[in-house]
DNA sequence: CTGTTAGCGCGTTCAC
DNA sequence: GTGAACGCGCTAACAG
């Protein structure tokens, strides 16, 4: 690594500047205090050769690399996209640099991925939504220090960074009833997703706070595709009295308004659609998409700050956990009179 | 790096094994012949102590990482997400890592960033589209191995991986004026993107070699909200006769729809709208974006190809455009009759 | 085929 | 305040 051919090492700055590496190695960290004659020469010397230190080196002997990996499931979603931004920034604040290992959805590789992940860096941020829990648990404890993103995991010695999904879905659904939406559809997400069962307790919990009310679920997915196929399932549900569709993502819900569209299905007058994520396409959609905004590189920004806390021999912070705002936008709008 | 205390090294597994380090290296790497008894203990020695071998002290004896770095301007751009997932699996099926350096857009940074991500990895990936031609020249000498993505660089000694934009306008020039289209608006993209100067390469050309066509330029942007706030300009030139518009990319012509539609202008019937780069969203707008589909995924696989040749040693492999194609839809319509 | 030795480049004790 | 020497964990020479 580094330069070309032949490095130029600590030794050689030495060699030039008529000094021990020992105080080569002392300016370059600020160690002790060393002669200001020293310290110019060395700089000067260092400055001419153009001397760059050896990261690898450095890691060797500090045991510490600067760099952290998050290991996703699929580096194109945009709720990962805007974390590993987020996290990207703020670690390199600090001077730490992020691997990324996308696992391809393929949750039978995940736990190795990460342990290798893990080997070449100081910790690792963990988003793996379809991982059996107990896997999760067991792999968390081996690949230490690391953090969770976006999946409960209560009792385990771990920080959790995520979003309120639970009270995100019951805050939809207090909207959607505000409006007059009694009978409602869930198009959920894949099934084996935390982040989909978390969204499923939201419904039930509106369920039991809101008696009048009466929630279907119809399979969705996690894709616009998967919301376009999904048109037949919600329309079947509209034409059995659903008013409101909830969508697994914002995803699904444009694939599904695409559909809709194309159907003569008008959005919101016959039926109101929300999605979840509020990603930067809901405000453009036609019409515009009300969502579930969700501060994507916030949640990085945290999962830095718990990193590093680690990382640095600390204790394991308090997880968090991010209440999405509701987005009130044109895609939902009041029942239409007589029909509540 | 490693586990959290003391790591087992080597020699512990040595130790465990009653043999040499030299013997537990070589099988652990399949070096030389080893005898097959020595093979079995220290193969179960590695196991029952779960020796894992140090990274970084492979990296300073080998010299190399097994990781490279992507520098981006935006890692929420959906063209550069693409590319990244396309690297990160091509290099992973080689044993290799892709670490992220996001230089949010800042011209300033790009080159220390660039420069200290190389220092840690055997070779770089540089999306600089806004950096000025000469200094990428230089940074790239300094930096190699080193590819370069999305924008050409005639004569330097560097493997380019792009797309050409330049004979995707045309086609997309082309298509329009299939249509009947003869005056068409440009919605360019940032001023000091390389890959707009190369879309405007397009344009002049598509303009010599349809000497009945007219392409204006108007300011647009590369995201969401610059297409949004294009409308006024675009608006201005379909007053003055476009009948079709050009966006840098699917976001401005995403963005601009969203706002005509708000403003009741009808696509394509009052005026049609293509973007590029086909992103996903394009195939779901309302009406469906034509666009110029690009291969995101390919690009990064490509990339590997020619990172992996140069960090073992071989030659600069042969740059290579990828040609856009036309993904023809419903916002792109023949001209209504009598106007054309 | 195996073990011993010598570094990779750097930080860090120790004496001076 | 400074330099010599050792070690981080591993691989690659070189002997045996």
């Amino acid at each position: 690594m580094g330069q070309r051919s032949r490095a130029t090492t600590i030794a050689d700055v030495a060699a030039h500047a008529g000094v021990s590496q020992a105080s080569v190695s002392r300016v370059l960290n600020g160690r002790s205090s060393v002669d200001p004659e020293i310290v110019r020469r060395v700089q000067a010397s260092i400055a001419e050769l153009e001397y760059r230190p050896s990261p690898t080196a450095r890691s060797l002997v500090n045991g510490r690399n600067n760099t952290v990996a998050m290991v996703v499931p699929d580096l194109e979603n945009p709720l990962f996209q805007g974390i590993l931004k987020g996290l990207s920034l703020a670690a390199a604040r600090d001077g730490y640099r992020v691997l990324v290992a996308d696992t391809a959805e393929n949750v039978d590789d995940e736990e190795e991925i990460a342990v290798e992940a893990r080997q070449r860096c100081d910790a690792l941020v963990l988003c793996a939504p379809r991982m059996p829990e107990a896997k999760l648990r067991a792999l968390v404890d081996a690949v230490s220090p690391v953090v969770v993103v976006n999946r409960p995991l209560p009792g385990a010695d771990v920080p959790v960074v995520g979003v309120d999904y639970v009270r995100g879905i019951r805050d939809l659904v207090d909207h959607l009833h505000d409006l007059g939406h009694r009978r409602i559809a869930y198009a959920s997400g894949p099934p084996t997703s935390a982040s989909n069962a978390e969204r499923r307790r939201g419904v039930a919990e509106a369920l039991a706070a809101h008696p009048d009310v009466r929630i279907d679920e119809v399979p969705g997915g996690s894709r616009l595709d998967d919301g376009y196929a999904a048109s037949d399932a919600v329309l079947a549900a509209h034409r059995d009295g659903c008013t409101a569709v909830i969508a697994f993502n914002d995803l699904v819900a444009l694939g599904l308004m695409t559909r809709l569209h194309e159907l003569g299905v008008e959005v919101p007058r016959d039926l109101s659609i929300a999605g979840f994520d509020d990603v930067p396409m809901a405000g453009f959609a036609t019409p515009r998409l009300t969502s579930m905004s969700v501060p994507r590189g916030e949640i990085g920004g945290q999962v830095w700050l718990r990193l590093r806390t680690l990382i640095e021999g600390g204790p394991v912070e308090h997880s968090v956990l991010y209440s999405p705002r509701l987005e009130a936008r044109g895609s939902t709008a009041a029942v239409a009179e007589g029909v509540a």
